[in-house]
DNA sequence: CCTCACTCTAACGCTAGCGTAAGGGTATGA
DNA sequence: TCATACCCTTACGCTAGCGTTAGAGTGAGG
């Protein structure tokens, strides 16, 4: 296919140790066109131009451009992170870069400690939602999916989960918004 | 402020257990527009209007809404979960219902159980940043924040973890892509 | 020599999930 | 009687993070 080693097609220029943002791409799994956007946006900028107008990266840019996408899982926006960059470069100290970098990451920390809380949580609710069908296994009553609704079944718990609850209830209710849709008073579950 | 137990103002039908759109709203900790929305997408109707056509629902669709909220923190789109419901209703036999149910909710499981693992390797590459950037408290060669990329400080580690070492590389990078950007290929770091 | 693979800039397009405004109606309470 | 608080529909706006043309240049291999 592509030649094996060489940065692309061709070593591009003397020195080469450098990467075209194609190489770059490849390497981080990002299209060409993402890592324009990431420059637009001051999170990346290669090192040089090939005399042809080509940007040229050092295998740092590797690095950034991962970072980038860790800080991305993480939650960041790009705006987010390029105040990152500006605030760690533009202190003059390094100890109070290194100051802001260490609050941002507690703050991060948080956060994604809550995020993981969260989801565990729905993993809860989901494990709920799966041993309630279970028991659909040996249903007593079966038959069509709508009297699902006021089914007698013994689930093992008093009420269906909300993952099963928010199905169950008011069946039909697909259809995009056409006419207004009219419904006899009589028929709602006066709960 | 507003009247306290009742729908909203006034009873508003003969049928006092029905809910107005701002009552969902206030129930659910969505907005108004977010309720229509969820109607114009297919996942929620209301279960008829009053006289002056005003949305009356029943207290099902609080349920409803919390359902849209929990499947939206587990990542369905609007669009999968209209699909989940008419998958459902869809099905004529509720045994075939649930099995389809059952699998998305396999499925669901699955990735939920992944979507924390990668986040608690964020948690812990966030650990592993505070870990060394707590070894700066005592540097030994505090100094403007360029030199940081030459630390010679022990930190415990080989080499700074990915969040820190992403910024740490290619200093500057920060300014919104304006003129082409010269670099003398000398100051490249030839890793 | 021709074609392919790669690059460039500039700029419009797209999806999601609402926000927000415009223009108009109803009902309640001071 | 008026102000206020709800509600209705229609429809355009907005942010993010790219995708996708369009139009043009360069170098290498066959």
């Amino acid at each position: 296919m592509t030649s094996s080693s060489l940065p692309s097609q061709a070593p591009a220029t003397p020195n080469s140790t450098l990467l075209r943002v194609g190489d770059i791409a490849k390497a981080t799994g990002k299209t060409v066109r993402a890592i324009h956007l990431y420059e637009e946006l001051g999170l990346l900028r290669p090192a040089t131009r090939s005399s042809d107008g080509f940007r040229l990266y050092d295998h740092s840019a590797v690095d950034r451009v991962r970072w980038i996408d860790s800080l991305h899982e993480l939650g960041f926006s790009l705006q987010e992170m390029r105040e990152v960059l500006t605030n760690w470069w533009s202190a003059d100290q390094g100890a109070s870069a290194m100051t802001n970098l260490r609050d941002l990451f507690v703050r991060k920390l948080e956060e994604t400690r809550d995020l993981i809380r969260r989801h565990q949580q729905l993993e809860r609710e989901l494990e709920e939602g799966l041993r309630y069908l279970a028991t659909c296994e040996n249903c007593a009553a079966p038959g069509p999916v709508h009297e699902c609704v006021n089914c007698a079944q013994d689930h093992g718990v008093k009420s269906p989960p909300p993952l099963v609850a928010g199905i169950k209830t008011s069946p039909e209710n697909a259809r995009k918004s056409s006419r207004p849709a009219f419904v006899r008073v009589e028929d709602i579950s006066t709960s």
